[in-house]
Parts: structure tokens; C-alpha cells; sequence
DNA sequence: CCGCAAATGCAACCCTGTTGCAAACAGGTT
DNA sequence: AACCTGTTTGCAACAGGGTTGCATTTGCGG
């Protein structure tokens, strides 16, 4: 009887044909925890925080890679130009509607209440992912924003 | 009687209540010459040929940050995460439609049917900027699709 | 022409992301 | 179970874009 422990994120990665190893594991568990994209930074201060420790800022960096390379984690850019990952079932819930960028501190806000549009393409054209972007400064910027 | 020559330039910073400086004009005939978004170091780059020789980098940076805050100038970044920085009245002819990003060779379309709506936003919350970007494959890159 | 805040130039620095390379490992083969 | 091989990991060094501190210069209003 083999303890063949059902770990739904070691079948994802099997599904996707990619090596199962402890940090792609714990990488992914991180990513499928959270609710909004996570900076590289963001990503190894959570996993820093976690029991096993550390990961390795260059590994962390090549597992991100190959996460969005097989498809199971999607990388965008945030207003600041610092890259930022979610996995790919997060990013499904976030596909119809909009988002603000604040340009100060990079954080991503949901517009639930502006939808995107349906694409309307000359012909020949295929759209794959519409994406509303409002860049600007947030709430909690706003006031530092007179500030040198 | 002052030489004064009626530089449009000079003008045009005057009007937006910022110093006219010898940097500042520099940048401002380079950026208006352009006909796409520049990137910090092809700006650079441009100014060292020039009769005037060389520009300072941390100036150009703060100079460009100067006309963006004065609206002179408008900043974005790039796929790569790279700000590129255009002047406003080349990016006032972008701002009011979508634009067709192709995920196969880079390009950008136009996209003059579909029109930027105007956001909605929580409270405490200021929009500078609203982006329609379409990501999927162009027409001409369409019949490639399945090449490896 | 003065005075002062704003802008410049230079050096040093920070942050995000990449590359090279040796050691460790996953996962199939015998 | 031991073995093999290509992949992945970890560490160090690097690269490029962008920022900060500070002394000096300059625009420009008085
Ligand atoms: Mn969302
Ligand atoms: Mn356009
Ligand atoms: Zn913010
Ligand atoms: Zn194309």
C-alpha cells in the first residue's frame, strides 16, 4: 500500500508534464493561496515566512518560469515595470472585468464594475485576453502624492 | 531690442510653469521630433549625437520626470518593462481607442472601433490613463499559428 | 544686480532580473 | 535496489534600469 498522499498540486504538475519538485510544490501552493498577483519579492517573503525557509532567489526566479511556461501560472507586468505572477485559475476569476495600477506603489485593484468589452477585430484577428488597464494613484497613495 | 527667438519649445514650458533650461529643451525637441515612444536610452542616446554632446543620465531622468509631472509628457512602459516616454500630443492620437497587441510577433494595431470607456472608480481613487489592450495573434501572424 | 529655490552633474547605490557552473535530484531503466 | 541522464537547484557574479545624496550652477523674480 503505497502513502501515496493526494497532493492536487504534484498531479498539476504531472498534468503539465514539468519535474515535481519541493519548490515548484511550494511555489505553487503560495500562488493558488492568493488572492491577487505576487511580485517576485512578494513570493519569496512568504515563502521565507513558511517552515521549510528560504528559497533561493534565482531558483525562485526559474521556477516562476517554468510555471508560466507550462501554463499553469500567468506573468503580467504592474505599473512600477516589476513582473507579477498568478496562478492560472486566479487569473480566470479576474478575466472580466478591470483593473487599476497605481503608479506609485504598483498595487493592482479589481474594478468589478467595469466589465470588458467583447473584442471587436478586423478580420483575421483572433483575441485570446482583453485587458482593461486604468493606471493612476490609489487611495492609499493619494495622500503622498504632494509629498517630495 | 532682445534676440529673443520665438522658440515654441521654450514656450511650451513657460506655459507649463517649469524653468526653461538648456537639458529641458533638449529633450523636449528630441521627443517631439519622435514618431514612437522613447526609451530612456535611446534618448540618451540621440542627445550624445547632437552638437551639444552628451546629457547627464540621472538629468535625462529627472528632466523626463519633470515633463511627465508638467504633462508635456506622458510615460508607459514597454513589454519588457521598460518606460518609454512619448510626447503628449503623439500620445493624445492613441488615447481614446483599444490597441491589438500580437502575442506572436509584437506588433501593435490600432484598434480605432473599440473606444476606451471612461472609468468608474472607489472613492479616494484618480485615473490618469485607461489602457484597452487586446493580446492574441494578428492576422498576418495567423497562418503561422501552428509552426512550432 | 542679488538672492534663493530649483535644476544640474557626478558618484555611489538599489532593485529586478539574468547567466555560468558545479552539485543535487527526479524519474525512468536495468 | 542500484544506476544513469537530463533537469533542476543553489550560489556567486553580473547587467541594466532607475534612484539618492550632495556640492555646484543656474533660472528668474524682485
Ligand atoms: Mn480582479
Ligand atoms: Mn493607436
Ligand atoms: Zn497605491
Ligand atoms: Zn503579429
Amino acid at each position: 500500500m503505497p502513502e501515496i498522499s493526494p497532493d492536487p498540486f504534484a498531479a498539476q504538475l504531472r498534468a503539465a508534464a514539468v519535474k515535481v519538485t519541493r519548490p515548484r510544490l511550494r511555489v505553487l501552493a503560495v500562488l493558488s493561496r492568493a488572492t491577487a498577483a505576487l511580485t517576485h519579492s512578494e513570493l519569496e517573503e512568504q515563502l521565507a515566512d513558511s517552515p521549510q525557509g528560504i528559497l533561493d532567489r534565482v531558483t525562485l526566479y526559474r521556477v516562476l518560469d517554468s510555471l508560466v511556461e507550462c501554463g499553469l501560472a500567468q506573468r503580467t507586468l504592474d505599473a512600477r515595470g516589476v513582473y507579477r505572477f498568478l496562478s492560472s485559475s486566479v487569473q480566470a476569476r479576474h478575466a472580466a472585468h478591470a483593473h487599476f495600477h497605481c503608479q506609485r506603489c504598483g498595487g493592482i485593484t479589481c474594478l468589478e464594475q467595469m466589465e470588458v468589452p467583447v473584442a471587436d477585430l478586423p478580420a483575421g484577428y483572433s483575441a485570446r485576453q482583453v485587458d482593461i488597464e486604468v493606471r493612476g494613484v490609489c487611495a492609499a497613495c493619494a495622500p503622498l502624492s504632494g509629498a517630495a
